[in-house]
DNA sequence: CGAGGTCTTGAAGACGATCAACAAACGTGG
DNA sequence: CCACGTTTGTTGATCGTCTTCAAGACCTCG
């Protein structure tokens, strides 16, 4: 069940047997929430914060008229709202893109653990962090790239961090949402989404068929998408 | 000196006199970087941590072909680059806007007053995550919101940190940077933002002018915005 | 006074949005 | 297993927003 989560933070750091076994001794309520379903919602203060155990979700603000913008991706071992724990409530939803398993912890085992072990606390720190710097990057991409830059960035982005947590296979990897979530995520409208993934089909760089991303081309890609991988923080160094 | 730093902290929560004391015996070295200078650079793994005394600053981008992307404007009382403290090395540069006084920690100190303050701790972590929800703010509006919302939101957000560390006088206040330094936060072109930004006056909602933004109609500003000033996180409470 | 930066406006054109229609895939119940 | 409706993907045509290029006004500062 924690395994995602831990191979996701033994990524920034080496964690200690007592580290590890720390999380693995969380009591976590399981929970199921079917693809479309909110795993949190915007307004609320939780008492307790969400790791996705398994499945796609994506942080999530619905504006008048219906518009839809996701803000990040989030995919298993992802510590979903841990800034739930300091901030007053919710400035958005979290929602399942697919369905998801859900791992619950009450506010109050995550302070204890941050208490008993402050390293592991500053890793935990540490991927809010790393959400941050993926935020950035996208206004990078959605101010001054090009479509094709755009869309490349994110599949670069999501390759790096699903291989974290083994997700991948070669340069494959399953991604089961739909052009209209990935049009939502990037700011443009869906039929846009399609004749930017057409392109870049065409020229050989990647294809998504069937759920299935894969990377033909992953040089060239990282290039139009002038793609630097140092911000996700994915080698192990001191915390 | 402190003034600043500890009056964005406090608008988050109740500081006791040793907190605000152990900020105030914080040994900083401080520096003058001029307008356009750069106060920390992408690429680099600084050993100390940079709050902004006076002056505007901005996380900024630079991508080939020289386009360039902001991806947060900084004011007096923040703290820049306090993610340094755990990531690996700065995946943008900060850079001086206008003339900037900046303090210098090192990190061995912030440690010191994470150890030695816990709850101070936490309250320093949370202006990182406040950074965090305005990236989201960002990319909604890049994403989904007309240009005029999108410069409406920006006013509004400037207005409201600025006026938390007391830099508004009524509705006004200064916004010593240039038209093509928003254009770079906003992912448009400088013509297009002038262009915005004169049908924002024309309607009579705010004024730009010799560096002094007026908002006239905060109420319909925030509407169209659709600006909720709850992400920023300004009001005290136990954090 | 000249040089460079900033602001402003015009004109032309590209990129992406919107509207619309259809194809393909999927799930469900008969 | 097929018929059906719904969701998702694909493509064309048209329209509007925003970009680009260009030029002039204004300002500050050497």
């Amino acid at each position: 069940m924690w395994d995602a989560l831990i191979r996701n933070l033994e990524c920034r750091d080496i964690l200690s047997d007592e580290e590890r076994l720390a999380i693995q001794r969380l009591p976590a309520r399981l929970r199921a929430i079917p693809a479309g379903g909110d795993i949190t919602s915007e307004g609320e203060s939780p008492g307790e914060s969400s790791i996705i155990i398994e499945g796609f979700a994506a942080r999530s603000k619905i504006l008048a008229q219906g518009k839809r913008q996701l803000t990040a991706f989030h995919i298993a071992g992802d510590f979903v709202d841990l800034h739930s724990l300091l901030l007053r409530s919710m400035d958005h939803s979290v929602v399942a893109l697919t369905d998801c398993a859900v791992a619950n912890v009450s506010h109050g085992f995550i302070r204890q653990i941050d208490a008993a072990h402050p390293h592991l606390g500053r890793v935990l720190w540490l991927t809010t962090l790393v959400d941050a710097a993926i935020h950035r990057q996208w206004i990078v991409a959605m101010g001054r790239r090009s479509s094709a830059g755009q869309v490349a960035h994110i599949f670069c982005e999501l390759f790096l961090r699903l291989k974290a947590v083994n997700l991948t296979a070669g340069f494959s990897y399953r991604l089961p949402i739909t052009q209209e979530d990935l049009s939502d995520a990037m700011g443009l409208s869906v039929v846009h989404v399609n004749r930017t993934l057409r392109r870049l089909r065409m020229v050989g760089l990647m294809t998504w068929r069937d759920q299935i991303v894969t990377i033909h081309d992953l040089e060239q890609l990282k290039q139009i998408a002038e793609f630097d991988p140092e911000y996700l923080n994915l080698t192990p160094s001191p915390r």
